[in-house]
RNA sequence: GCUCCGUUCGUCUAUCGGUUAGGACGCCAGGUUUUCAACCUGGAAAGAGGGGUUCGAUUCCCCUACGGAGUACCA
């Protein structure tokens, strides 16, 4: 059998930062498998979804690399077919016509909360007489079995029990004819053969009721997985007092898509002990066994620890470009070509000390300036009349180096040696007429990046 | 209210009856060092509480507490 996954959010806002959990571990359990990975746009709120929703969804599938197969499908679309088989079940005797008005219905769950009893509402028109039907508005329900017990055998949860007695008949089809959400979701993953169902556990409930639609249609029953929540750092739910829930948001932040896949897939799931992974091996080590019970909270410490890996272990070109990427979303000026060039040749040792694309930037701002630098405050200070005299003794002797790590360090240690001084001495000076500041990549690595010219001409612009 | 789920260091987690309860992030101390970052060494830090089952429970069962989800003609 192969293996169809999808992930259906609903376009609602943004994107939230636990679809994407969900989304992930669908594209993982896929592509896994060799399976398919499908996108549906669960749209059927008219009120609510907004095209502008399911851009944003659209765009961080698209960053995340989730990659879906065949167009990404809309349900509300497909809105005749689920009441298609809303009719089939009614023809079939699985469901049938309730003419009981909302405000009847509000009035008895008022009554029932107020004398504490079951809430649970039980149409008379179950079991009715098709003649006693009236000429009115009516919503079609699903015989939901009364008695014994459904069990739904999670993936993650283990068997879940439920007393059918607790089942409600749901609605199908509402008065004006449109299918209900419950409907929808069973028909379509049946329809695009889902497989595996992956899902945030506050469907875990949704589940019981759900399957008794498969059940009465005879189709195959999915697995189910149902997955924690993501709380926020507080363990309450997440949720806009914790910002950042659209994932756009952390891309927006600087996090490369891989750090962000890297951690949403720690965030709930395990193997072993590997906590820094490549998409590859989370591809080859992914399974619904490893996927925790609990809630996990989100840590920003922790994606920042593994967002600095990520970037350090990342390819120079691709970093280089991914980081274009990050100032063309957040519309930041794009890069220069020399700019560019700078940051290739410098980007074996920026990569080593950023967490993200904006530090990533800071660190490589000595690169991405250009002549002349002006000191800030506490670089201004390094340059004293005695540091510049120093500095004035080094030039001319890198002219003559041969530009090289070790003649660099050589140099440099020569100079600081005749004075009497350690090369502590001479890197702040250095740093200062280099970068213009006092934090600043190692001072030869800057010296290597920038060439002998504008080295020497960095250092020559300070000396007066 | 009712139904369902969950509960191991501050956080993410390992453990699938027998471990000095392991790792990671963060934190603290020390080291290295050319600033920052990184890196190295060491340290503090956990089984919610109570009952069982068992020779033995973090692990299995029950209760309680706490947290979460659902309970719509929302998704």
């Amino acid at each position: 059998m192969t293996v169809v996954t999808r992930i259906a959010p609903s376009p609602t806002g943004y994107m939230h930062i636990g679809t994407a959990r969900t989304a992930l571990f669908n594209w993982l359990f896929a592509r896994k498998h060799g399976g398919q990975f499908l996108l549906r746009v669960e749209d059927t709120d008219r009120e609510r979804s907004t095209p502008e929703a399911t851009d944003a969804i659209l765009r961080g599938m698209d960053w995340l690399g989730f990659d879906y197969d065949g167009e990404a499908v809309s349900q509300f679309a497909r809105a005749d077919r689920h009441a298609e088989v809303a009719h089939d079940l009614l023809a079939q005797g699985h469901a049938y016509k309730c003419f009981a008005t909302q405000e009847e219905i509000a009035a008895f769950r008022e009554e029932a909360k107020a004398a504490g009893t079951s809430t649970l509402y039980r149409s008379p028109w179950r079991d009715a007489d098709p003649s006693s039907h009236p000429d009115a508005p009516y919503v079609v329900r699903l015989k939901m079995p009364r008695d014994g017990e459904t069990v739904i055998a999670d993936a993650v949860q283990g068997d879940v029990t439920f007393k059918n007695e607790n089942l409600d008949d749901m609605v199908l089809l509402r008065s004006d004819g449109t299918p209900v959400y419950m409907l929808a979701v069973v028909v379509d993953d049946h329809d695009m053969g889902v497989t595996h169902v992956i899902r945030g556990d506050d469907h875990l409930n949704n589940a019981a009721r759900q399957i008794q639609i498969y059940r009465a249609m005879g189709w195959a029953e999915p697995v189910y997985a149902h997955i924690p929540l993501i709380h926020g750092p507080d363990g309450k739910k997440l949720s806009k007092r914790h910002g950042a829930l659209g994932v756009e948001e952390y891309r927006d932040m600087g996090y490369p898509a891989a750090a962000m896949r890297n951690y949403l897939a720690r965030l709930g799931w395990s193997h072993g002990d590997d906590e820094f992974f490549s998409d590859a091996q989370a591809r080859e080590w992914f399974d619904l066994e490893g996927i925790g019970k609990s809630p996990a909270r989100f840590d920003f410490k922790k994606l920042d620890n593994l967002s600095g890996q990520h970037i350090a272990a990342s390819d120079d070109a691709a970093l280089l470009h991914e980081l274009e990427g990050f100032l063309a979303a957040t519309g930041q000026t794009a890069l220069t070509e020399a700019q560019k060039q700078g940051m290739a040749k410098g980007m074996y040792t920026l990569k080593e000390r950023a967490k993200s694309f904006p530090e990533l930037i800071e660190k490589a701002r000595f690169v991405l300036s250009k002549r002349p630098i002006t000191p800030d405050e506490k670089a201004a200070k390094s340059l004293d009349p005695v540091s510049i005299g120093i500095l004035n003794e080094l030039t001319p002797q890198l002219r003559n180096a041969s530009w090289s790590r070790e003649d660099l360090e050589a140099v440099v240690a020569n100079v600081a040696a005749a004075h009497d001084t350690k090369l502590g001495k001479l890197a702040g000076p250095l740093r200062a007429a280099l970068a213009g500041r006092n934090v600043s990549p190692s001072v030869f690595d800057m010296m290597l990046v920038l060439g002998r010219d504008e080295t020497i001409a960095r250092l020559n612009d300070v000396a007066a």
